[in-house]
DNA sequence: TATATCGCCTCACGTAACTGTAGGTTCAAG
DNA sequence: CTTGAACCTACAGTTACGTGAGGCGATATA
């Protein structure tokens, strides 16, 4: 007969890299069940035991619950048709990826942006960072609301063109934010406000934004799109911006008149 | 003054895309507490609450806990490193990613051997798998405690290079346990088990044996890596194997007087 | 007017995979 | 014989919610 070894739960921890706690969970649940010295109570582990915790920490690794992993090594059969499980497992690692790394593309441009701008209000930042977290699900939104065109315009830019934009941006909220509280048929607030208003529809291109008017969308829909979409203004600057450019537009309406 | 808009909590919960119970616990939590209508107690959100929800999510998304928020949202001064804090985000993101990538990897060679072998003896499944599992934890132990020259020899190969490699495991293991049971000096048995030793020689490549001799590692270290690196064989296969490989090296030794 | 259905409330337990801690027992060494 | 390490059981706590019970007040319909 080979003389197997046999371990106390602190070297077989030791040897594992599993915590003695985890262990005592383990058998707990039924997982990993040692042998027990009778006298005292103590668990003894065997060299069987560590092919089974390898063997349950490869299943964890798959992505298995141990709950799943349990009833996986009950069943003494053991073929519950891998290839499937694990092409299951496969396409949702990859959707995952997928999310992970567009996360990181945007994280890497925002980092980049804050590197070359500088100080940043908060404000703003928090309208990028959502952007960041929200541009798949403002993606999704907008290819059920509106036509796939537009979608592809806006979604379809490079990453320095990505980068240039909230760039420009930023510039425009920053020189907003700094003229708040003048008045609104201030000058300078009027030329930046024009600049604003007209960066924005650059930003869409002008095909999206003849799409985007024609396309007409529920009042409700909008309201819901805006939540997802947080501005980098305070209220009340928002509210002074509204001001200024419904004074704008008043004015251009007549503008050929007053240009002096 | 400008009438706000105040919306019940459904409602809200709606726009926001968060649910009833969890704008409930952040109420609990203090982290968003909307004003109460007093008679009713119903809680009323206004659009102040939309504002503080997308900050909260924001920082949510950074990998804060709820209750760092609460803090930081408490803190007036709120100047939070934001460069830093996108960069550890970062950096776990990646790791993330690189974790899943990996069982992509491990999952898609796994299939695909599956596919090409047809039966798989579960042991040497989870073998396989787990060495794609713990291949840097083993890279780190392998650095530490032996040169970087097998290191590398070890870990760049191809992934078409790691397929075949895993294949020619796979039939060697698999003529092994057929082969199980008879004696070990049955020479069928004595030139798989040549085949094996040549081939385990084979994918270290020579001058990775050779520098792997000359490196002396604790006995205790060694055993630590053993139980990192499971068998596919079980208890009785693995003496059995032991048996005839100690049988093949007695008889290659006097091999020359007995080549019939 | 009765009633059915909302929308909302609070309270409280359930989840996954552990981790922490208290208070007691057993083991090995000096 | 004592001391300290290792081990035991048992209960609680963690995160960020999900789920469900039981109840209240308002509104819509029969």
């Amino acid at each position: 007969m080979a003389e197997e070894a046999k371990y106390g739960i602190g070297e077989f921890a030791k040897r594992t890299g599993i915590s003695v706690r985890t262990l005592h969970y383990y058998d707990e649940l039924g997982l990993l069940v040692p042998e027990k010295n009778v006298s005292s109570g103590h668990r003894v582990y065997s060299e069987g035991d560590i092919r089974k915790l390898q063997k349950i920490l490869s299943l964890k690794f798959l992505g298995y619950s141990l709950e799943t992993i349990r009833e996986m090594l009950e069943d003494t059969k053991f073929s519950l048709d891998l290839v499937d499980t694990l092409s299951l497992h496969l396409t949702g690692l990859q959707e995952e990826k997928e999310r992970i790394e567009k996360s990181i593309t945007a994280i890497e441009r925002t980092i980049k942006l804050l590197k070359e701008e500088g100080e940043v209000d908060s404000l703003v930042l928090m309208s990028l960072i959502s952007n960041i977290q929200t541009e798949n699900i403002q993606k999704d939104w907008l290819q059920k609301h509106v036509s796939d065109e537009i979608v592809e315009v806006l979604f379809n830019k490079s990453e320095e063109d990505k980068l240039a934009l909230d760039k420009e941006y930023i510039h425009l909220t920053k020189e907003l934010k700094h003229l708040f509280g003048k008045p609104v048929d201030n000058p300078e607030v009027q030329s930046l406000v024009e600049r604003y208003i007209h960066e924005s529809f650059k930003f869409l291109g002008e095909e999206a934004m003849n799409i985007l008017g024609e396309a007409k969308v529920d009042e409700e829909d909008i309201k819901e799109f805006e939540a997802m979409v947080p501005s980098p203004f305070t209220k009340e600057e928002e509210e002074w911006l509204n001001q200024a450019i419904e004074y704008l537009m008043m004015n251009s309406t007549m503008s050929s008149e007053e240009d002096n």
